[in-house]
DNA sequence: CGAGCATGGTGAC
DNA sequence: TCACCCTGCTCGA
């Protein structure tokens, strides 16, 4: 379950076990036999991932491109025995790597790879991401800024738990047009990004709550959601404010939740530095 | 055991 | 805006 913290890390660990080895690569499962046996005893020339996707090289014309959707996982282990349903193995001795539920599992050309990158965004963790790409496409758009936030072509990388949780530390109202979203909180809200999912790819969690609002520093007990961080407001609902007390809102928003505090993110309000790193 | 849910995305209407 | 896709886990009957 994945934002594009997670692709990092998947890129890193990959390249790390398996880049320049050559390795065994099959489909337990199947449905992507006829490709692995096409890679099968190749060398793997590494890994990279951009926003959510991960691309992974055998060639520089032959790409394994993953997408793990919702519910797709990508785990690297000792060899062991296939457990469920594995969609993807690649492996050596020492390691394998199993790739379960992916949206996406394709052998593609160096043609289609530039054609999936240039949909894409710019990557707060990518060196060569342009964020004024972003805010160009953010400031052309009535759309709500919670809206934007989650769409690829805008930024590719942060997902639900991300698009909730700067938005709340940046003070601004999901429900914002994107067209009013002041230019010095949108740099404030690409620079919590970088810092926030770079922490992500090191930590493998997503925590977004500053020191001063810590349990520790508020006296109350600890608080670590299902997605293994400690957050502000993502699926906090009904819950108090870590910040100001008020009720935690959720209101749906092209079919998915948006997490926010109705005071500190009030309607109409662009932005407000109250969270600091 | 089935239903419902999940950090995502696509395609049809 | 909705149905649907991919898998695994949890919860309630």
């Amino acid at each position: 379950m994945p934002e594009g913290h997670v692709l990092h890390r998947l890129a890193d660990e990959l390249n790390r076990h398996f880049a320049q080895r050559v390795v065994r690569v099959t489909s337990p499962q199947g449905r992507f036999a006829d490709e692995a046996a096409v890679l099968d005893g190749r060398e793997l020339l590494g890994a990279e991932a951009w926003g959510k996707h991960l691309f992974v090289a055998f060639d520089p014309d032959a790409w394994i491109h993953i997408h793990l959707g919702l519910i797709g996982t990508l785990t690297l282990t000792e060899p062991e025995p296939v457990r469920g349903v594995v969609r993807l193995r690649i492996g050596t001795d020492e390691q394998v790597a199993d790739l379960r539920g992916p949206q996406t599992c394709a052998l593609i050309d160096a043609a289609r790879v530039a054609t999936v990158r240039a949909g894409l965004g710019p990557d707060p963790l990518r060196a060569d991401a342009d964020p004024d790409l972003a805010r160009r496409r953010i400031h052309a758009s009535a759309k709500p800024i919670a809206a934007l936030l989650l769409e690829q072509s805008v930024v590719s990388g942060p997902g639900n738990i991300y698009r909730a949780e700067v938005l709340f530390r940046a003070g601004v109202d999901p429900m914002l047009p994107g067209k009013r979203l002041p230019r010095t909180v949108w740099n404030r809200i690409w620079d919590d990004l970088v810092a926030l999912m770079t922490e992500g790819v090191r930590t493998g969690r997503i925590d977004t709550v500053a020191e001063e609002h810590t349990p520790e520093a508020m006296g109350r007990d600890p608080r670590v959601d299902d997605h293994g961080g400690e957050v502000y407001v993502y699926r906090r609902t009904g819950q108090p404010c870590l910040v100001c007390g008020a009720t935690v809102r959720a209101t749906p928003l092209a079919g998915r939740q948006v997490y926010w505090c109705p005071r500190c993110q009030r309607p109409g309000r662009t932005g407000v530095r109250r969270v600091h790193r």
